[in-house]
Formats: C-alpha cells, structure tokens, sequence
RNA sequence: UGGGGAGUCGCCAAGCGGUAAGGCAGCGGCCUUUGGAGCCGCCAUCCGGAGGUUCGAAUCCUCCCUCCCCAGCCA
C-alpha cells in the first residue's frame, strides 16, 4: 500500500487505545531506527479461495503498512505447482481488492526468485551446507527420528562438494524422477527443533508451474523460499501465522547462511477462528468438491468471495478483523460478533424497503375499491439525507403470515383478531375477519382502516403495540428469497462423533428458499450487489442470479430479534428465520 | 517423559510492579411509526494453581496444571 502522505493518522488513532504486540514491535524499531520504513507483504499459496482468516492477515499487514507509512506487497508463494492455478492467484487478487487494500506496484511472486533461489541453494552446497540426498520419503522419515528421539544422519550427507554440485545440476536438468532426490541443508540431525533435520531445500517435481511452465522440474520448498523472498523484497516484518513459530530458527539460519540483501524479522500471531464455520482451506476446498455447497463463493462460504455474495460489505469485514485484536493465545471469534459488525454498518447506509417474505393476503373491507394512494417513506431513518421513496397503497395487502396468530400467545403483540395494529407509514388497522380454507388454514383476513389515522399517526395519539410492513397486493413484486443460516449446526465442527467427519455437522436448514416473496414495486430496479434492509426481516442483497424479470435475494443478517428471543426462552421457535 | 507457544468475565482483548480498559453476548430500564436502531445501568475484590520477593504482584521468581503446534520431498 503506497501512503505516502497522510499516513501517520492511522498510528495516531491506534495509539489511543493500545497497539497490539506486532505494532509495538513496528513502533518501537522505527523510533529506535532500527527500521527507517516498515515494508511487510501478505503472502498467499494461490491454491484455494481467501477467507475471512485471510482477510485478518490481509487487514494487518496492509493496516500496518497504512498505519506507519510503509508498503505492503502482495506476493504469491507459489513453490508448489502441483497445487496452485491461476484461477486462483486472480481470485485473490480480486478478493484482495475488493477488501479496500491496494498493493501499487508491489506484485510478487515466489517464482519470480527461482533463479536466485537456485544459486543460493548452489551457495549453500559450496560452502558445505547442503548436499543432494538420495534418501526416499519413506527412509528420510525414518532418519528423521522422533520428537523425543534424534535422528540419523543420511548416508548421503558427506559427499563431495563437487559431487553435490554435479548432482544438484542433474536434478535441475531433469535427469531423475520424482521423488528420487532432494538438496537438504546441513544442519543439525539431534537438533530439539524437527525443521532443523536436515530440511528438504529442493524436491524434484515434473509439474508445469503456471508462471514458469516446464522451465523448472525443481522445486524450492516453503522454507527455502520464503525468507529469502523477503530478504529480497525489503521485508522489515514478516508476519504469519502460530504454526510457522518453530520454523523461526531455520528461517533465521537462512538469511544467516546466506548473502541476503536484508534481514528481516518474522512475527507470529495466531489465526482466526469462528464459531459455526471451517477456516481451513483443505475443508474448504473439500465442501466445494463434495457438493455441499454450490462453489466458492456460495453465500454461506467463509471465504470473501461467498461474504460478499452474501451481502457482506468491505468495510464490515474491516472493522471486525480491527476489533478482533491480534494476539498470540488461540482463540475462536463467535460469529455473532461478525455479523454485529456487519448490522453496524449497514444499520447506517442501506436503504430501507418492505419485502414480505411469506405472504398472508389482507382485505380492507371499509377501503375504497378502486383506490390507491401512495405513500412517502424514509429510505433510512437513520439518514434523513438518504431521502424517500413512493410506496402504493391498496385495499388489498400481503403481510407477513407470521405477524398473525389467531390464538395469539402472551407477549405477541402482533395483529390478531379484534386487534389493532399499524401498518408502517400508513394506517392503523383492526382485524375483523379470519378467512379459512379447508383444511383450517388461515388464507386471508378482513380488516377495517381508521381513516383518521393516515400516515400512521391517530389523532387521539393511541399507538398500538406492534407495526407491520406491508407491500400493495396489486403492486407487489414476485421474488425468491434465500435465507442462509450458519453452515454448521455445532458452533465447532469438528466435534463430531465417532467414525464421521466434520461435515456429519453441517447444518440442513443452512439455507431455507422461499418463492413467491412479495417486495414492494421499487424493487423491481435492484442489481446483483445492491443491499437493503428489508424492515423488520434483515439486511438482504440482490444476487447475481437476478435478470431477466428474475429477482433474487440473499440475507446476509437478520437483525436482532426480542420477539424470536422471547420464543426461544419460552420454548417456542421460529420455523424458516432459524438464526440458531 | 523432545522442542516451540499460550493461559485475564460465556467469547475476543487491554494491562508491561502502584492496586482489573473496551467490544460482543447476557440481564434490567428508557425511548421508538422497524419487538430494529439509539440511550442509560448491571455484568472479574479478581487475573490456570500453589508458594515466594516486595510497602505494594495479573504484572518479578520458583514449582505445578491445562490447552495448542511440530516427526510433508504441503504452505
């Protein structure tokens, strides 16, 4: 992120509060000098979607960058092309961007130093520090030893510098199959520390990359790679994730072994984790495989591109990775806290509209036959700036079924029979009349309008209870709507029981979709993106399936709910809202 | 019973020797033409446990307990 101007702001208004452990490091090696700039860099495997756990890295790693007037460079660790795809390295780019951060010019990749990579591992083989091994995995693993036992050194390890040099050149030209060798580094085979073994450096791998093609038939592994990428671009704070901590040591050796233009420093804070979901890529990639969900971006995906299909807004995602904090204990963040942040910013910016989701027919019997007036109400209360739009009125409504019962319980202050509600920003209206089919089921009601109370508001200044939104039958515009839920019915998946996986939780009612939804007429203009608050229902948006006289809405949140809550304290339960 | 980390309110998380921030959740109340939003109040005499140092400890020392990560030619 370039910032050059402007940038100190971000630190300032951090520091107010308290800055988390690596902005401390970051603000105390700038004031000591130790620093001039800080540059950091945020470091995906382009082998899967990003995801909410992402989004935190992403969000410290350009938020510091911001912060302290740095850069942050996105860089693709891309040393595994058995596993990586183009697909990918777009989709993050996008998802990055989408997120609000800008890398400028600052686009790496791993690939890009293979070169330089292959002459530091021929460094390291001249000064005796790395040799060829012709060990299997099967023998590499038994040589290794075990967490309490030291391992053995390869009968490999002790060849000629000259020899490793011919050999490593071999495997680079491709004259041994996979698997047949690796370079390792000369280190420790006793040491405490497993990743100081005589780890793989470089593994031969017949794999076409998808930036380097067939150039390359080995490979550098993660290890061997990444430092030194950040040595090469500048990196002053390289920051990851809790398992890469004892990787530390190896890490330094290299850019200790090395000639490397720079040093820098990694840091270790631990990865998200939320409630109700998986944040694993291999979880991940397997629901999309599996068929459980519809793709990565499916709306009820933690990854970016399936929030923000599922009306999730940038700057929500911000704020929640903000206010979540960076530390160093696991911890697992309750999604409730996600999606508060989310109500949060939308309670502020998106525009209100009446949509009834499942609907319940009502007859005005004292309104006019052919009447019809139109009523202006607030896009936002919260807003007044956000202006008004026109809503018809009609003898004929849909409301919401549930806003009826005919034998209503305590505390249901909502329309039944007898009763007198408002219908928003119109009138107050009674119930006179239940309608019934056959079987007994409610199909329609009657009821009588207080004319007196036009635009909501009786004279007498009796307000009943409840407000009901409502949409003009005549005008109403026919839409699906799909309500998603939490993917997984247990807030961790993977408790689950013997002999299943994790996906024996998945939850089945994680998305419930209803037709024949009736919105009020403007939104018939909505598109794919647009977010909304239907009244009383939650924050929706539009989704690309819309077009063509089609229309289609997901909910992204309900909003809170005192009523729902009421009905689960007491026993009761809602049938489609099913906001767990 | 090797190494590396972490343990502060149900969930995140400040705190860095001077006597427990904040947010989410929860619970009361006010207000309300969204049972929304907003507002007010309550919510850790205590910081994994036990000792010790100190006038004073969540913060320092000792021992113990619990949890997480590491034996890919994945990242």
């Amino acid at each position: 992120m370039e910032t050059p101007a402007n940038s100190s702001q971000g630190a300032e208004e951090k520091a107010q509060s308290s800055l988390d452990f690596i902005r401390q490091a970051v603000a105390s090696d700038l004031q000591s000098g130790k620093c001039s700039g800080v540059v950091t860099r945020f470091p995906p495997e382009p082998n899967g979607y990003l995801h909410i756990g992402h989004a935190k890295s992403i969000c410290l790693n350009f938020g510091i960058a911001k912060e302290f007037g740095g850069r942050c460079h996105l860089r693709f660790d891309d040393t595994n092309p058995s596993k990586e795809e183009q697909e990918y390295v777009d989709s993050i780019q996008e998802d990055v961007r989408w997120l609000g951060w800008d890398w400028g010019p600052h686009l790496y990749y791993a690939s890009n130093y293979f070169q330089q990579l292959y002459d530091w591992a021929l460094y390291l083989i001249r000064a005796g520090k790395a040799y060829v091994c012709d060990l299997n995995a099967d023998e590499m693993r038994a040589y290794r030893g075990t967490l309490r036992e030291p391992g053995r050194e390869s009968p490999y390890r002790n060849r000629s510098i000259a020899e490793n040099l011919r050999l490593f050149e071999r495997m680079k030209a491709g004259e041994f199959p996979d698997g047949s060798r690796t370079l390792r580094a000369k280190i420790d085979m006793a040491h405490a520390n497993l990743n100081m073994r005589d780890p793989v450096l470089y593994r031969i791998l017949h794999a076409p990359h998808h930036r380097t093609g067939d150039k390359w038939c080995i490979y550098p592994m993660y290890d061997f790679a990444h430092g030194q990428s950040d040595a090469i671009e500048g990196i002053t704070h390289s920051i990851c994730t809790l398992e890469f901590e004892d990787h530390r040591p190896l890490y330094e050796w290299f850019i200790e072994n090395l000639p490397v233009p720079h040093k820098p420093r990694q840091y270790e804070f631990a990865r998200l984790n939320i409630t109700y979901t998986v944040l694993s890529k291999r979880k991940l990639l397997d629901l999309v495989q599996g068929g459980c969900v519809s793709g990565w971006d499916d709306p009820r995906m933690p990854t970016l591109a399936g929030l923000r299909r599922r009306g999730y807004t940038p700057e929500a995602i911000r704020a929640f990775c903000d206010k979540i904090g960076v530390a160093k204990s696991n911890s697992t963040v309750d999604v409730a806290f996600l999606e508060e942040c989310l109500r949060d910013d939308l309670n502020k910016r998106a525009l209100r509209r009446m949509a009834v989701l499942q609907p319940l027919k009502v007859v005005l019997e004292n309104y006019p036959d052919g009447r019809g007036e139109t009523f202006e109400l607030p896009n936002n209360p919260e807003d007044p700036a956000a202006g008004t739009r026109a809503v018809p009125f009609t003898k004929s409504l849909f409301i919401e079924r549930e806003d009826f019962q005919e034998d209503p319980p305590k505390k249901f202050f909502r329309l039944a029979p007898g009763r007198e509600v408002r219908l928003r920003g119109a009138y107050l209206v009674t119930c006179t009349g239940v309608i019934k089919n056959d079987g007994g089921e409610v199909i329609e009601l009657r009821c009588k309008v207080d004319h007196a109370t036009r635009g909501g508001s009786a004279p007498d200044g009796r307000s009943p209870k409840a407000t009901l939104h409502w949409v003009s039958a005549s005008h109403a515009v026919d839409a699906t709507v799909r309500l998603y839920d939490r993917l997984f019915a247990k807030p961790n998946p993977d408790e689950y029981p013997e002999g299943a996986d994790y996906k024996a939780n998945l939850n089945p009612r994680s998305l419930v979709v209803l037709e024949g939804c009736k919105l009020e007429p403007g939104l018939k203009e909505a598109k794919p993106g647009d977010r909304f608050q239907f009244e009383r229902q939650g924050y929706f948006c539009c989704d690309p399936d819309s077009g063509e006289g089609r229309l289609v809405f997901n909910r992204t949140a309900t909003l809170k709910d005192a009523w729902a809550k009421i009905q689960a304290r007491t026993g009761g339960g809602k049938i489609v809202k099913g906001e767990g």
